[in-house]
DNA sequence: CTCGGTTTGTTCTCGATTGCACAAACTGCC
DNA sequence: GGCAGTTTGTGCAATCGAGAACAAACCGAG
């Protein structure tokens, strides 16, 4: 959309791509604590779940990190990939929202291993003042623009009910924060320059019963399941004309 | 049961669109809480964060169910698409992993609002047994067989630390789940069949820490920021106001 | 040094997806 | 009834992503 700088040396990696450098990165994770030194393609594909052409080709965006006819060294790719998706660097996070979920967000260890460290919780209930959760006191939401101003945040998580989201997203913004990952089910409006994503648990079980209700209607068209498993044993009654 | 019934032309709809159709309904929920009998795809699209041309076309994959010069009607296209996507019947759902995520999951209001009734959660420890999370007791995970039978449950949620979620994924398979919702940090490998959806919680945290140093990075190389929320070039896939 | 075996990086092709643009179709007014 | 205004449904072009195939590059043996 918008010309980039002329003297713009960052290679404009595809969005599927990044989204899956974090995976190569935690399948390179587990070859390393396995002692492995070295890996081809094919192995760290199959480690990750996905093609291994398709992973070279991921990789070559990166630049040329693997040598022919031996493979990728594990911990130098590992460097490579963690530092072009800003794993190098520590990323400070606030939590607005401590209900279950944020409460569950917060004890989650995969964040502070993988370069995030949560520097707040926030709430704007009263009540969870003074309560400590996974060792961090939660503090009240209006503390956030100082909590954002004091750690540099740029990332922000928002876990509060939906009706609340749009506000919680507003402040953020206004904050300061550019980034913004969003398990609200609610459509978030930003300015340009902010990015958001969306996870949306019930959306993700909703895309899997479609696919089942899909699997059930074959099925009962009379189509002979492709698989072997039989494993499907769904009682289609429920269709109504 | 012929392949010809006039309701059932939804044999090809695009992955794409699949992912999206759950998040039209949600949409179509808060114009009708708003008392809007009918909307224009325009409409639609802005309150479901999407562009009005992607909306219709979407939408043409179910069937025609707008109006020319009027719009859709929003009752009539919430049972179509709910009808679509299998949420005119209830799919029961176990949860395995009762940690803080289980928890969590077990407590959120949304899942049996859109069709979906937990009908037991399991956990390996033994100290969880008797304990209730929102108002379910929970069972131990052998179990599992029983339940899937008994309740033809075709859908499971994995939320159990990441070593343990291969077997947790292969027991399910073996009880006769064919859809797995995976929030374990860990590839699973699951016979051809059976659906698998994954929410990886830091993955999407270090997707939006990619592109925030590459932000940061476009800063530093001169490009002018227009107060807090520079605009980039990256096209989020967030909503502009 | 040369050669065979192996593996990467890249090219090519094809399918999926997006967004534009516009004809078709409908409503309300005169 | 006819017309002006509005909105859907869809053909089309352009872009993006996936996977196969292959030449270039590397290692080790002889």
């Amino acid at each position: 959309m918008t010309a980039r700088s002329t003297t713009d040396s960052a290679r404009d990696i595809p969005e599927a791509t990044v989204a899956r450098l974090p995976v190569y990165l935690r399948a390179l994770l587990s070859l390393a604590d396995r002692n492995i030194a070295v890996c081809s393609s094919e192995e760290l594909a199959a480690a990750a779940g996905v093609n291994s052409a398709k992973l070279r080709k991921d990789l070559s965006y990166l630049g040329s990190y693997g040598t022919r006819g031996v493979g990728y060294d594990v911990d130098y790719l590992r460097y490579q990939i963690s530092r072009e998706i800003g794993g190098t660097q520590e990323w400070p996070v606030v939590i607005v929202g401590i209900g279950n979920l944020g409460q569950a967000l917060a004890n989650f260890s995969g964040f502070r291993s993988r370069g995030f460290r949560i520097v707040a919780l926030l709430d704007a209930d009263r009540r969870l003042e003074g309560k400590e959760v996974a060792g961090i006191p939660v503090r009240p939401f209006r503390e956030l623009a100082d909590i954002v101003t004091e750690h540099q945040v740029a990332i922000g998580v928002i876990s509060v009910p939906a009706p609340a989201a749009q506000d919680v997203a507003d402040a953020m913004v206004q904050a300061g924060i550019s980034s913004i990952l969003n398990f609200a089910p609610t459509v978030l409006s930003v300015p340009p320059g902010v990015d958001v994503r969306k996870v949306d648990l019930s959306i993700e079980l909703q895309i899997l019963a479609y696919h089942e209700s899909r699997k059930a209607q074959t099925e009962a068209d009379g189509v002979p399941s492709l698989d072997g498993t039989g494993a499907v044993a769904i009682d289609p009654d429920g269709v109504t004309a």
